[in-house]
DNA sequence: ACCGCCGTAGCGACATACGCAACGATGGTT
DNA sequence: AACCATCGTTGCGTATGTCGCTACGGCGGT
């Protein structure tokens, strides 16, 4: 553990959440002002940050670049886009495209809802697999190993009185999940939302996204939700064929 | 300028090019792997990295998530961010937003064309003032001596052999640009490349962000670009009007 | 003029970061 | 099974880079 690296990423941290004088930032990681104040000259050598005219510093350029870069070495990113636009136009909810990032998903990408209840999360943020329908759905096929090893790093924690927080409850909706192919967030994840989600494969057949919709419950009720999921549905099939998934055939001389 | 920090920046830096193991990391940057990863391990401990199974390390969430955040804070994007997507779906150019850095513009939007030839600029992408559109218009109307110290800070690197590298003619440029209130760019920062660009000013009269469209010269000559002017004039001015700008008044008793 | 705030420079001490060397884990091949 | 190559990791001693302190300069406001 580097620790001047891990001071500077704390500045970095700390200017997320708005512009910040040295004293603030000296303050806010707990060092002398003159450390601080030689890692921001190197951050802002680099781009990182940058100073305005009244003394305070704010994220740089660099870390938009890094960012856009970052996000466009996501394949499945770009491929999605243009389909989640079209589906984001028509039905106009909040949809988040996310990856699985070990016991967490990432949200890689985010459209907007067409109304006025705006949801607070956004590209870059993390959440856990068990209170999220993305998450379900990302993990509900992974190969047994991976998905004990997965379940026996995960904590479960409990972020509303609706998570599910048991592992063999989590394991019974994951065989739900697997069934249906699709998943559901019933106010599992924060209060008063429900989302539900679906995979998006790649030519293994392995489920490398997940695209989910949530909806506030004073918007939208659960059940109002699931008049979209043939649309969902329909919009993850489209995605994981550009991605080189072909549908499982029936096996020949068995039911289908 | 704190070494083990500049040496992770330079990691940063590098996974923008692509994924990378460490041993590619290490040969990069110039320094032992250990030392590599150790920096890398801290990264990861603070999402700004991740490793994948095959060994790489990403860009991670942690990029993402705060390059959203800083990108929320520079207001005007958010301002403008409705009036540029009208725009941009009227006219479908490569449409950019972007702000004064230093000697420099960084652009905080985009908006890509509608047609298939793509620009390779970004967000948070970094051009000089000197040769685009929008650098002139950001400069324009700099206050004397802050205008001075930035013209000598100033390079004039030649891009292409359109770029203006002299002062003077830079200077004449800039008093064209507050006669027209907008500015040109004529194959100046790229071969092939012309622009125009407009001013978006805040409640103080200042120019706090511009506005410029691209285009390819195979595309769209010049000459059916500058037909794109009273569109661009017109949503600027939508823009600066939200940012607080008013026109300023003809003076009484005096020729208009 | 004085004051407050911010940024900066120089210094010595020492803690942290460095590279080296060795080893463990993994996967592939024979 | 053994062997090999690659990657990641650990432990060590050392010296370099980082740290906080102190003092000072610059700027803007009164």
């Amino acid at each position: 553990m580097s620790q001047s690296l891990g001071k500077a990423l704390q500045i970095l941290t700390r200017l997320g959440a708005g512009p910040a004088t040295l004293d603030e930032l000296a303050a806010a990681v707990g060092v002398h002002k003159t450390t601080v104040l030689r890692l921001l000259r190197t951050l802002a050598d680099e781009h990182f940050v940058f100073r305005d005219g009244s003394h305070r510093y704010h994220l740089g350029a660099r870390i938009h670049e890094l960012s856009s870069r970052g996000l466009d070495q996501r394949e499945v990113r770009g491929i999605a886009a243009p389909h989640l636009t079209t589906f984001n136009r028509a039905h106009g909810r909040t949809t988040h495209l996310s990856e699985l990032a070990g016991t967490e998903v990432v949200y890689i990408d985010k459209l907007e809802s067409h109304d006025h209840v705006r949801m607070a999360s956004r590209i870059g943020l993390r959440a856990p697999v068990h209170s999220t329908a993305a998450g379900k759905v990302l993990v509900a096929d992974l190969p047994v190993g991976e998905l004990d090893v997965l379940l026996d790093a995960l904590t479960f924690a409990k972020a509303t009185p609706n998570t599910i927080t048991d592992r063999a409850a989590f394991r019974a909706e994951l065989t739900r999940v697997r069934a249906q192919g699709w998943a559901r967030d019933r106010e599992e994840n924060e209060p008063s939302i429900n989302c539900v989600g679906a995979p998006v494969r790649d030519a293994s057949g392995r489920a490398v996204a997940a695209v989910s919709v949530s909806v506030p419950d004073i918007v939208m009720t659960y059940d109002r939700l699931l008049d979209l999921l043939p649309a969902l549905l329909s919009v993850t099939e489209r995605i994981s064929r550009d991605c080189g998934w072909r549908p499982v055939e029936p096996r020949k001389g068995h039911p289908a």
